[in-house]
DNA sequence: ACCAAAATTAACCAAATGGTTAAAAAAAAA
DNA sequence: TTTTTTTTTAACCATTTGGTTAATTTTGGT
């Protein structure tokens, strides 16, 4: 029953996604990673074959995250506003649960970009945008708020929610931020920043 | 008049500027800057010592881009709606310029926070933060902002401002854009996001 | 108990890499 | 021109590193 033992695959895999979200492809050592799974480098590459295939491993599921559910909120049928609350409500826990997630993915997609190509392609995230437009475009003339792109507007939302996970160092220092003052920030943010979107997007009820 | 013989260490420089953004410390080779800059790679080593000398030279100089003015115009005396525009304004004229410093310096701040302390000490944008804050909290008591505390604005300002430049690859992928529209999606921003963010904090009129 | 298969390790290996050295070439000083 | 200093290079070197091999240990089936 110790949290042991949860297979030696298993361990290697966290090891190695450590190693790799910390120092990068070329900054992580297969020792390294041996040593923290505790057991015989030889090993690592008897389960794993290589540092490169075992890296594609640990990115896919990385990137698998970064993903997650974010198309099928963004073209699901419910109101804008709600929608947005919900967006951001999704990033902050996903990213609350993998804080080094979206720098680790952003820095392999930036160095190798081909690469990635192929499993956007199966991303529904374009797509859903199309259905998100047509939300969008039906409240702008409805008059409910101001005009602005779907992709503007996705971006100003993924803009405000991963930047201070991907900067967290940065701003931690900069700011002069405890780690408890950084994770209260935080919470603000999630209680904040939906209602900042929408307040910039709302044009508001004349009285 | 060539723009040729713009002296050796120039040359190393700006090779080792180019290969430190996009490898990284760890994935740069001194050889492929040596080659890149066209001369021996002793050479390199005879101007810059060595490769961690050479990149602390090259992260100082991207550091310091990342923040310049920056305090200035945060702490500067003109009004609050202005000041966001200036911010944004700085922030995309800077971000246009060096469109992969930031994720070059973000890198480095995260895998060697210690040794960034140092220069942030000396950076006064925690000071200009204090009369930043003097000036909001007067607009909310004039009751023409929302509730919103200088770290959380300024944190917004910066996402919606860097964010795009750091996720430029994954952005392009995600949606699809080429290059082209890359560039219209952010000279799009230039004129929508200070609007953005001055609407999410304006109280409108009542009428 | 015995044996075959799987798991694990220690000892190596070859290539890559940052760095050094000593000599040559170029530039500057005399 | 000669000498001295600076710049540049080719040849090495030691270490690191990803990966392999062969032997050892453990496991599971008979």
């Amino acid at each position: 029953m110790k949290p042991k033992e949860a297979g030696k695959e298993e361990i290697i895999l966290k090891a190695a996604r450590k190693a790799f979200t910390q120092k990068g492809l070329s900054g992580a050592r297969m020792q390294d990673i041996a040593d923290a799974a505790g057991i015989n480098k030889s090993l690592v590459h008897y389960y794993f074959e290589s540092k490169e295939k075992l890296f594609a491993l640990i990115f896919e599921q990385e990137f698998g995250k970064f993903f997650s559910n974010l198309a099928a909120v963004i073209s699901s049928d419910i109101p804008l506003f709600e929608k947005i609350e919900q967006i951001v409500l999704l990033d902050m826990e996903r990213l609350s649960q993998f804080p080094d997630m979206p720098l680790f993915v952003i820095n392999e997609v930036s160095r190798h970009p081909e690469m990635t190509m192929k499993r956007l392609k199966q991303l529904p995230v374009s797509d859903a945008l199309v259905s998100f437009q047509k939300q969008i475009s039906g409240e702008i003339k409805r008059g409910t708020i101001n005009k602005i792109s779907a992709e503007q507007l996705l971006i100003n939302i993924q803009s405000l929610s991963i930047f201070p996970f991907v900067a967290k160092p940065m701003l931690k220092n900069v700011l002069r931020m405890s780690e408890k003052q950084y994770k209260a920030m935080i919470l603000v943010r999630k209680k904040e920043v939906a209602g900042f979107i929408i307040n910039a997007i709302r044009i508001n009820v004349k009285m």
